[in-house]
DNA sequence: CAAAATTGATAGTATTACTATTAACTTTGT
DNA sequence: ACAAAGTTAATAGTAATACTATCAATTTTG
């Protein structure tokens, strides 16, 4: 299993950054702080000057990192998307019934995040609540075709291939797995916005969860039961 | 029929502009310009200098009308969601069946936009791409609390409410109708921009819409047919 | 036709999102 | 141990952005 794993780590297509941030100290203090300053100022307002001061490291020095906050938005997304697959392939690995595999993969692009001690110095749990406010904002720009092309949105994508595979999995004449999923990702961030800013209009809350709404959407679309 | 649909005209809550661009020709000009030029060159590198480039009028007489782009965009995005809203309306008044209500209501938002003769200076069909792209940036913000309690988001919650009805006229037991109706009326949006950009993780294409994906997912998670 | 409102022109500011250069410091290979 | 290579810090600078302020010219209105 170890070496099943190792295949699937926290992986980003170079060409994101400029220098993998991975590889030295002020790098990781450069995600851990962005992390932080990004869920807690926004991210328009969010610039390298802002996280220099409070790592103490000069703007330029980010630079070298990361040609423009937009580049780093992308590393970070694609950074959570990864950690997501990874949860997808270790926790469905030893189920066999695939109506429980699509309840387990629901489950996990729905849930509130919760700490993953495994990276020290990635907080999860805000990074979680960045996606929730950002992620549309890293491929809803111009340069969405460009950058697609260089494949800075695999992680992502590769979050929705895994589930449309299991709802096919689950109903192989089902013809929308790939919308279906998508719209499970996207509406699942969605819903978690909305059930903190736009409360009328969403029946989640934190006893009835974007999980509870999810599950018995897709169960029904691709009538498991009925 | 004309005193009713009088009441529910295209309606801007008061607040998001200065001055009412409908009161004067430059105000016209204003958002008839803007919505080619943000979608034309992006929100991000849309401003006033350039829209007043583009009508012959100074920056500053813009920023008399509009304190900011982003009130700007919350009120072509607010002046979308009015119009659609208006078609439910219009368009559903004359249907008895619940279900075929519900259909209507689906096809309206998922559909893409026609040209609507009626408002001569307002593009629908650019409009409704500038909402597939930019809608949520216009709350995806530190201040969506604020502006959200000013009753900026009105006519989007309006049009996920009604739908949410419609829902729960067809069945009344279902305990997600809010949560289905904000997912639908998000999810179009989302299913149109990738059919665009990432055609790798949606089935839609210009044969199967958006409209018949949400319509079956519709239809089959609040059990009508079985 | 005078008062009021609107628009245009010009100027100015603080901030942003970078780039360039050079010097200081740290790491690495032998 | 030490020179070479690589990394980081400090400083400076630029073009553009997102405005605000002022005042004159023009248009509208009562």
């Amino acid at each position: 299993m170890d070496s099943l794993l190792s295949n699937i780590k926290i992986n980003i297509p170079p060409g994101i950054y400029l220098k993998d941030p991975e590889t030295s100290e002020l790098g990781k203090k450069i995600i851990e702080h962005s992390i932080i300053l990004i869920q807690d100022i926004g991210f328009e307002d969010f610039n390298f000057k802002k996280l220099g001061g409070v790592i103490g490291s000069n703007e330029s020095s980010i630079y070298r990192y990361f040609e423009s906050k937009h580049k780093l938005l992308i590393y970070l997304t694609s950074w959570y998307w990864s950690w997501i697959e990874y949860q997808l392939v270790l926790e469905i690995f030893s189920i066999t019934n695939a109506e429980e595999k699509l309840k387990k993969a629901i489950e996990i692009v729905t849930r509130t995040t919760k700490q993953d001690s495994k990276y020290s110095h990635i907080n999860e749990v805000l990074l979680n609540k960045i996606v929730i406010y950002e992620n549309s904002k890293s491929y809803l720009t111009k340069s969405v075709d460009t950058e697609n092309k260089e494949g800075f949105f695999m992680s992502y994508k590769r979050v929705v291939y895994r589930i449309s595979e299991i709802i096919s999995q689950c109903n192989s004449t089902y013809q929308y797995s790939l919308s279906l999923a998508s719209s499970i990702v996207d509406g699942a961030l969605h819903q978690h916005f909305i059930k903190s800013h736009f409360k009328t209009i969403t029946n989640c809350n934190t006893k009835n969860t974007p999980t509870h709404f999810f599950t018995n959407l897709v169960l029904n679309t691709i009538k498991i039961h009925g």
